[in-house]
DNA sequence: GAACTACATTTTAAGCTTAAAATGTTTTCC
DNA sequence: GGAAAACATTTTAAGCTTAAAATGTAGTTC
Protein backbone atom coordinates (compact mmCIF):
# COMPACT_ATOMS: atom_id res chain seq x y z
CA UNK A 1 0.00 0.00 0.00
CA UNK A 2 0.95 3.61 0.78
CA UNK A 3 1.05 4.41 -2.79
CA UNK A 4 1.44 8.48 -2.48
CA UNK A 5 -2.22 9.82 -4.18
CA UNK A 6 -1.32 13.42 -3.62
CA UNK A 7 -0.24 14.96 -6.41
CA UNK A 8 3.37 15.58 -6.54
CA UNK A 9 3.18 17.02 -10.25
CA UNK A 10 5.97 19.65 -11.27
CA UNK A 11 4.27 22.31 -12.77
CA UNK A 12 3.40 26.00 -12.76
CA UNK A 13 2.12 25.92 -9.76
CA UNK A 14 5.78 24.66 -8.12
CA UNK A 15 6.58 28.15 -7.85
CA UNK A 16 4.22 29.28 -5.96
CA UNK A 17 5.23 30.36 -2.00
CA UNK A 18 2.81 29.33 1.59
CA UNK A 19 1.94 33.06 1.65
CA UNK A 20 1.13 33.69 -1.71
CA UNK A 21 -1.89 35.61 -2.73
CA UNK A 22 -4.83 33.45 -3.65
CA UNK A 23 -5.56 35.17 -6.69
CA UNK A 24 -2.11 33.92 -7.82
CA UNK A 25 -2.58 30.23 -6.53
CA UNK A 26 -5.63 30.28 -8.61
CA UNK A 27 -3.94 31.96 -11.63
CA UNK A 28 -0.91 29.42 -11.88
CA UNK A 29 -4.09 26.56 -10.99
CA UNK A 30 -5.45 27.84 -13.93
CA UNK A 31 -2.84 27.86 -16.26
CA UNK A 32 -1.47 24.46 -15.59
CA UNK A 33 -5.03 23.30 -16.22
CA UNK A 34 -4.40 24.95 -19.79
CA UNK A 35 -1.15 23.65 -20.58
CA UNK A 36 -1.50 20.78 -19.77
CA UNK A 37 -4.63 20.06 -22.51
CA UNK A 38 -3.01 22.39 -24.87
CA UNK A 39 0.19 20.08 -25.03
CA UNK A 40 -1.80 17.04 -25.39
CA UNK A 41 -4.42 18.33 -28.26
CA UNK A 42 -1.29 19.69 -29.72
CA UNK A 43 0.41 16.50 -30.22
CA UNK A 44 -2.92 14.38 -30.97
CA UNK A 45 -3.14 16.49 -34.13
CA UNK A 46 0.38 16.70 -34.97
CA UNK A 47 0.53 12.79 -34.64
CA UNK A 48 -2.83 11.90 -36.25
CA UNK A 49 -3.80 15.09 -38.88
CA UNK A 50 -0.25 15.67 -39.02
CA UNK A 51 -1.29 20.08 -38.38
CA UNK A 52 -1.15 21.97 -35.68
CA UNK A 53 -3.28 23.57 -32.73
CA UNK A 54 -3.59 27.27 -34.77
CA UNK A 55 -4.69 25.65 -38.05
CA UNK A 56 -7.45 23.70 -36.04
CA UNK A 57 -8.65 26.56 -34.30
CA UNK A 58 -8.84 28.75 -37.62
CA UNK A 59 -10.94 26.44 -39.36
CA UNK A 60 -13.05 25.23 -35.84
CA UNK A 61 -13.73 29.40 -36.35
CA UNK A 62 -14.78 28.90 -40.33
CA UNK A 63 -17.16 26.10 -39.72
CA UNK A 64 -19.40 27.81 -37.18
CA UNK A 65 -20.04 30.44 -39.51
CA UNK A 66 -20.65 29.14 -43.34
CA UNK A 67 -21.05 32.99 -44.65
CA UNK A 68 -17.30 33.27 -43.53
CA UNK A 69 -15.00 36.43 -41.73
CA UNK A 70 -13.04 39.27 -42.06
CA UNK A 71 -9.85 39.27 -41.09
CA UNK A 72 -10.37 41.22 -38.22
CA UNK A 73 -13.55 39.11 -36.71
CA UNK A 74 -11.35 35.70 -36.85
CA UNK A 75 -8.72 37.77 -35.33
CA UNK A 76 -10.82 38.40 -32.11
CA UNK A 77 -12.26 35.60 -32.26
CA UNK A 78 -8.77 33.10 -31.93
CA UNK A 79 -8.05 36.11 -29.22
CA UNK A 80 -4.05 36.39 -31.59
CA UNK A 81 -3.23 39.33 -33.90
CA UNK A 82 -4.47 40.33 -36.93
CA UNK A 83 -0.35 39.47 -38.35
CA UNK A 84 -0.64 35.91 -37.05
CA UNK A 85 -4.48 35.16 -38.56
CA UNK A 86 -2.74 36.85 -41.84
CA UNK A 87 0.03 34.16 -41.62
CA UNK A 88 -2.21 31.16 -41.28
CA UNK A 89 -4.85 32.15 -43.54
CA UNK A 90 -2.02 32.22 -46.36
CA UNK A 91 -1.06 28.66 -45.68
CA UNK A 92 -4.63 27.22 -45.43
CA UNK A 93 -5.25 29.06 -48.89
CA UNK A 94 -2.33 27.41 -50.32
CA UNK A 95 -3.06 23.94 -48.84
CA UNK A 96 -6.82 24.41 -50.49
CA UNK A 97 -8.46 24.61 -46.92
CA UNK A 98 -9.88 27.87 -46.94
CA UNK A 99 -11.16 30.61 -49.63
CA UNK A 100 -9.93 34.43 -48.80
CA UNK A 101 -11.47 36.77 -51.03
CA UNK A 102 -12.14 40.54 -51.31
CA UNK A 103 -15.76 42.04 -50.81
CA UNK A 104 -17.24 44.28 -53.08
CA UNK A 105 -18.74 47.53 -50.51
CA UNK A 106 -15.35 47.69 -49.25
CA UNK A 107 -11.36 46.98 -50.52
CA UNK A 108 -10.15 46.93 -47.37
CA UNK A 109 -11.68 43.78 -45.75
CA UNK A 110 -11.12 40.03 -46.66
CA UNK A 111 -13.56 37.30 -46.24
CA UNK A 112 -12.75 33.86 -45.54
CA UNK A 113 -14.17 30.86 -45.52
CA UNK A 114 -13.98 27.06 -45.80
CA UNK A 115 -13.44 25.36 -48.85
CA UNK A 116 -15.63 22.20 -49.74
CA UNK A 117 -12.33 20.18 -48.79
CA UNK A 118 -11.61 22.75 -45.77
CA UNK A 119 -15.19 21.73 -44.43
CA UNK A 120 -14.49 17.83 -45.20
CA UNK A 121 -11.31 18.06 -43.33
CA UNK A 122 -12.08 19.86 -40.29
CA UNK A 123 -15.00 17.54 -39.74
CA UNK A 124 -12.62 14.64 -39.59
CA UNK A 125 -10.28 15.80 -37.40
CA UNK A 126 -13.19 17.60 -34.85
CA UNK A 127 -14.58 14.33 -33.98
CA UNK A 128 -11.55 13.03 -32.93
CA UNK A 129 -10.55 16.14 -31.32
CA UNK A 130 -13.48 16.11 -29.23
CA UNK A 131 -12.97 12.81 -28.27
CA UNK A 132 -9.36 14.11 -27.02
CA UNK A 133 -10.93 16.72 -24.64
CA UNK A 134 -13.70 14.42 -23.47
CA UNK A 135 -11.22 11.91 -22.89
CA UNK A 136 -9.19 14.68 -20.69
CA UNK A 137 -12.29 16.36 -19.19
CA UNK A 138 -15.12 13.41 -18.94
CA UNK A 139 -14.45 12.49 -15.82
CA UNK A 140 -15.56 15.34 -14.49
CA UNK A 141 -19.89 14.91 -12.72
CA UNK A 142 -22.24 17.57 -14.97
CA UNK A 143 -22.42 19.52 -11.79
CA UNK A 144 -18.74 19.87 -11.70
CA UNK A 145 -18.89 21.10 -15.10
CA UNK A 146 -21.46 23.55 -14.22
CA UNK A 147 -20.02 24.54 -11.72
CA UNK A 148 -16.69 25.30 -13.07
CA UNK A 149 -18.92 27.17 -16.18
CA UNK A 150 -20.40 29.42 -13.66
CA UNK A 151 -16.97 30.41 -11.53
CA UNK A 152 -14.82 30.70 -14.93
CA UNK A 153 -17.31 33.11 -16.34
CA UNK A 154 -16.67 35.38 -13.13
CA UNK A 155 -13.23 34.58 -13.87
CA UNK A 156 -13.88 36.09 -17.80
CA UNK A 157 -15.35 38.79 -16.54
CA UNK A 158 -12.82 39.85 -13.96
CA UNK A 159 -9.86 39.91 -17.08
CA UNK A 160 -12.37 41.44 -19.55
CA UNK A 161 -12.86 44.15 -16.68
CA UNK A 162 -9.30 44.32 -16.57
CA UNK A 163 -8.86 46.48 -19.88
CA UNK B 1 -32.00 50.76 -18.27
CA UNK B 2 -32.26 47.42 -20.48
CA UNK B 3 -28.12 47.69 -21.03
CA UNK B 4 -27.45 44.49 -21.86
CA UNK B 5 -25.31 42.93 -19.19
CA UNK B 6 -25.14 39.29 -21.27
CA UNK B 7 -21.61 38.87 -22.40
CA UNK B 8 -21.18 38.69 -26.35
CA UNK B 9 -17.29 38.75 -25.88
CA UNK B 10 -15.91 37.54 -28.81
CA UNK B 11 -13.20 34.90 -27.98
CA UNK B 12 -12.37 31.05 -28.38
CA UNK B 13 -16.00 30.05 -27.12
CA UNK B 14 -17.66 31.38 -30.49
CA UNK B 15 -16.94 28.60 -32.32
CA UNK B 16 -19.07 26.40 -30.15
CA UNK B 17 -22.68 25.29 -31.39
CA UNK B 18 -24.94 24.20 -29.09
CA UNK B 19 -25.11 21.01 -29.19
CA UNK B 20 -21.36 20.73 -28.59
CA UNK B 21 -20.01 18.40 -25.60
CA UNK B 22 -19.75 19.89 -22.31
CA UNK B 23 -16.62 18.72 -22.25
CA UNK B 24 -15.64 21.05 -24.97
CA UNK B 25 -17.59 23.88 -23.68
CA UNK B 26 -15.19 23.80 -20.42
CA UNK B 27 -11.85 23.75 -22.25
CA UNK B 28 -13.11 26.28 -24.52
CA UNK B 29 -13.88 28.79 -21.34
CA UNK B 30 -10.85 27.69 -19.51
CA UNK B 31 -8.66 28.55 -22.86
CA UNK B 32 -10.36 31.95 -22.79
CA UNK B 33 -9.21 32.85 -19.14
CA UNK B 34 -5.95 31.79 -19.96
CA UNK B 35 -5.83 33.45 -23.16
CA UNK B 36 -7.37 37.18 -21.71
CA UNK B 37 -4.98 36.75 -18.56
CA UNK B 38 -2.25 35.79 -19.92
CA UNK B 39 -2.57 38.43 -23.11
CA UNK B 40 -3.15 40.68 -20.28
CA UNK B 41 -0.23 40.10 -18.26
CA UNK B 42 2.20 39.64 -21.16
CA UNK B 43 1.12 43.54 -22.18
CA UNK B 44 2.14 44.44 -18.48
CA UNK B 45 5.29 43.08 -18.19
CA UNK B 46 6.67 44.40 -21.46
CA UNK B 47 5.25 48.20 -20.76
CA UNK B 48 6.34 48.02 -17.40
CA UNK B 49 9.68 46.08 -17.99
CA UNK B 50 10.33 45.29 -20.92
CA UNK B 51 10.78 42.22 -20.46
CA UNK B 52 8.65 38.87 -21.20
CA UNK B 53 6.58 35.97 -19.48
CA UNK B 54 8.77 32.99 -20.22
CA UNK B 55 11.56 34.94 -18.32
CA UNK B 56 9.35 36.44 -15.49
CA UNK B 57 8.28 32.15 -15.19
CA UNK B 58 11.79 31.35 -15.71
CA UNK B 59 13.05 33.72 -12.87
CA UNK B 60 10.28 32.73 -10.54
CA UNK B 61 10.91 29.60 -10.38
CA UNK B 62 14.42 29.95 -9.64
CA UNK B 63 13.57 32.43 -6.57
CA UNK B 64 11.50 29.57 -5.09
CA UNK B 65 14.58 27.39 -4.98
CA UNK B 66 18.06 28.74 -3.53
CA UNK B 67 20.16 26.09 -4.72
CA UNK B 68 18.84 26.53 -8.23
CA UNK B 69 17.63 23.81 -10.51
CA UNK B 70 18.90 21.62 -13.67
CA UNK B 71 17.72 22.26 -17.00
CA UNK B 72 15.80 19.56 -16.91
CA UNK B 73 13.80 20.11 -13.53
CA UNK B 74 12.83 23.77 -14.50
CA UNK B 75 11.81 22.57 -17.65
CA UNK B 76 9.20 20.33 -16.54
CA UNK B 77 8.11 23.32 -14.02
CA UNK B 78 8.02 25.89 -16.63
CA UNK B 79 5.94 22.90 -18.58
CA UNK B 80 7.89 23.88 -21.65
CA UNK B 81 10.36 22.05 -23.51
CA UNK B 82 14.21 21.37 -22.65
CA UNK B 83 15.22 23.14 -25.46
CA UNK B 84 13.38 25.98 -24.90
CA UNK B 85 14.60 26.57 -21.93
CA UNK B 86 17.75 26.02 -23.10
CA UNK B 87 17.52 29.46 -25.12
CA UNK B 88 16.40 31.49 -22.40
CA UNK B 89 19.21 30.73 -20.07
CA UNK B 90 21.35 32.04 -22.75
CA UNK B 91 19.60 35.38 -22.77
CA UNK B 92 19.22 35.75 -19.36
CA UNK B 93 22.98 34.66 -18.44
CA UNK B 94 23.92 37.20 -20.92
CA UNK B 95 21.98 39.54 -18.89
CA UNK B 96 23.41 38.97 -16.11
CA UNK B 97 20.26 37.60 -13.95
CA UNK B 98 21.18 33.98 -14.18
CA UNK B 99 24.17 31.85 -13.06
CA UNK B 100 24.41 28.90 -14.81
CA UNK B 101 27.11 26.32 -13.81
CA UNK B 102 28.08 23.04 -14.21
CA UNK B 103 27.89 20.45 -10.96
CA UNK B 104 30.81 18.24 -9.88
CA UNK B 105 29.55 14.81 -9.81
CA UNK B 106 27.56 14.84 -13.21
CA UNK B 107 28.99 16.13 -16.49
CA UNK B 108 25.77 16.06 -18.14
CA UNK B 109 24.08 18.30 -15.77
CA UNK B 110 23.90 21.99 -15.26
CA UNK B 111 21.96 24.22 -12.21
CA UNK B 112 20.64 27.47 -12.78
CA UNK B 113 20.52 29.94 -9.92
CA UNK B 114 19.40 33.11 -9.80
CA UNK B 115 22.49 36.01 -9.33
CA UNK B 116 22.24 39.07 -6.36
CA UNK B 117 20.98 40.92 -9.31
CA UNK B 118 18.62 38.51 -10.65
CA UNK B 119 16.71 38.04 -7.26
CA UNK B 120 16.40 41.96 -7.21
CA UNK B 121 15.23 42.18 -10.43
CA UNK B 122 12.72 39.46 -9.91
CA UNK B 123 11.41 41.01 -6.58
CA UNK B 124 10.92 44.09 -8.37
CA UNK B 125 8.98 42.47 -11.05
CA UNK B 126 6.83 40.05 -8.80
CA UNK B 127 5.74 42.37 -6.36
CA UNK B 128 3.44 44.51 -9.44
CA UNK B 129 2.95 41.31 -11.39
CA UNK B 130 0.84 40.41 -8.14
CA UNK B 131 -0.90 43.26 -8.31
CA UNK B 132 -2.10 42.74 -12.10
CA UNK B 133 -3.27 39.04 -11.02
CA UNK B 134 -5.01 40.21 -8.35
CA UNK B 135 -6.78 43.23 -10.37
CA UNK B 136 -7.88 40.54 -12.52
CA UNK B 137 -8.87 37.50 -9.79
CA UNK B 138 -9.65 39.27 -6.76
CA UNK B 139 -12.92 40.66 -7.25
CA UNK B 140 -13.76 36.24 -6.85
CA UNK B 141 -15.01 35.69 -3.00
CA UNK B 142 -12.49 33.39 -1.30
CA UNK B 143 -15.09 30.53 -1.40
CA UNK B 144 -15.67 30.80 -5.20
CA UNK B 145 -11.39 30.35 -5.02
CA UNK B 146 -11.64 27.80 -2.77
CA UNK B 147 -14.70 26.01 -5.39
CA UNK B 148 -12.20 26.61 -8.33
CA UNK B 149 -9.31 25.72 -6.64
CA UNK B 150 -10.95 22.04 -6.14
CA UNK B 151 -12.40 21.57 -9.26
CA UNK B 152 -9.30 22.51 -11.54
CA UNK B 153 -7.68 20.35 -9.07
CA UNK B 154 -10.11 17.57 -11.03
CA UNK B 155 -9.65 19.31 -14.26
CA UNK B 156 -5.63 18.83 -13.75
CA UNK B 157 -6.14 15.08 -12.58
CA UNK B 158 -7.87 14.38 -15.40
CA UNK B 159 -5.47 15.78 -17.71
CA UNK B 160 -2.84 14.42 -16.15
CA UNK B 161 -4.54 10.83 -16.51
CA UNK B 162 -3.73 11.12 -20.12
CA UNK B 163 -0.85 10.61 -20.78
C1' DG C 1 -12.56 68.25 -52.43
C1' DA C 2 -8.19 68.31 -49.87
C1' DA C 3 -6.31 67.11 -45.60
C1' DC C 4 -6.79 64.34 -41.76
C1' DT C 5 -8.09 60.58 -39.24
C1' DA C 6 -9.55 56.01 -38.71
C1' DC C 7 -9.73 51.44 -40.33
C1' DA C 8 -8.43 46.52 -42.28
C1' DT C 9 -4.96 44.01 -43.49
C1' DT C 10 -0.20 42.63 -44.48
C1' DT C 11 4.65 42.82 -43.72
C1' DT C 12 8.64 42.85 -40.84
C1' DA C 13 11.79 41.86 -37.15
C1' DA C 14 12.40 39.75 -32.99
C1' DG C 15 11.45 36.36 -29.80
C1' DC C 16 8.97 31.99 -28.32
C1' DT C 17 8.14 27.10 -29.00
C1' DT C 18 8.42 22.58 -30.49
C1' DA C 19 10.14 17.98 -32.24
C1' DA C 20 13.94 15.84 -33.68
C1' DA C 21 18.78 15.34 -34.27
C1' DA C 22 23.28 15.92 -32.33
C1' DT C 23 26.62 15.88 -28.54
C1' DG C 24 28.62 14.36 -24.67
C1' DT C 25 28.07 11.69 -20.24
C1' DT C 26 26.60 8.02 -17.22
C1' DT C 27 24.64 3.61 -16.27
C1' DT C 28 23.62 -1.14 -17.29
C1' DC C 29 24.62 -5.55 -18.44
C1' DC C 30 26.97 -9.15 -20.09
C1' DG D 1 35.86 -3.41 -19.30
C1' DG D 2 33.39 -2.89 -23.59
C1' DA D 3 28.97 -2.44 -25.92
C1' DA D 4 24.57 -0.78 -25.56
C1' DA D 5 21.11 1.83 -23.57
C1' DA D 6 19.63 5.73 -21.03
C1' DC D 7 20.21 10.41 -19.75
C1' DA D 8 20.92 15.77 -19.76
C1' DT D 9 21.52 19.26 -22.47
C1' DT D 10 22.13 21.93 -26.72
C1' DT D 11 21.42 22.73 -31.53
C1' DT D 12 18.61 22.99 -35.57
C1' DA D 13 14.78 23.84 -38.58
C1' DA D 14 10.22 24.99 -38.92
C1' DG D 15 6.32 27.18 -37.36
C1' DC D 16 3.80 30.36 -34.03
C1' DT D 17 3.30 34.91 -32.03
C1' DT D 18 3.66 39.59 -31.13
C1' DA D 19 4.25 44.75 -31.63
C1' DA D 20 5.13 48.01 -34.71
C1' DA D 21 5.57 49.80 -39.27
C1' DA D 22 3.80 49.85 -43.87
C1' DT D 23 0.12 49.80 -47.31
C1' DG D 24 -3.99 50.84 -49.09
C1' DT D 25 -8.92 52.20 -48.35
C1' DA D 26 -12.82 54.64 -46.24
C1' DG D 27 -14.80 58.18 -43.55
C1' DT D 28 -14.67 63.11 -41.55
C1' DT D 29 -14.15 67.82 -41.39
C1' DC D 30 -13.37 72.13 -42.80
Amino acid sequence: MASNTKSVALDHETRLHEDDHHSLKLWLRLLTCSSLIETELRGALRENFNTTLPRFDFLAQLERVPDGLTMGALSQRMMVSGGNVSGIATQLVKEGLVDRSPVPDNRRTFIVKLTPKGKRTFRKMAEEHEGWVIGMLGHLELDEVEQLMTLLARVKQGALAED
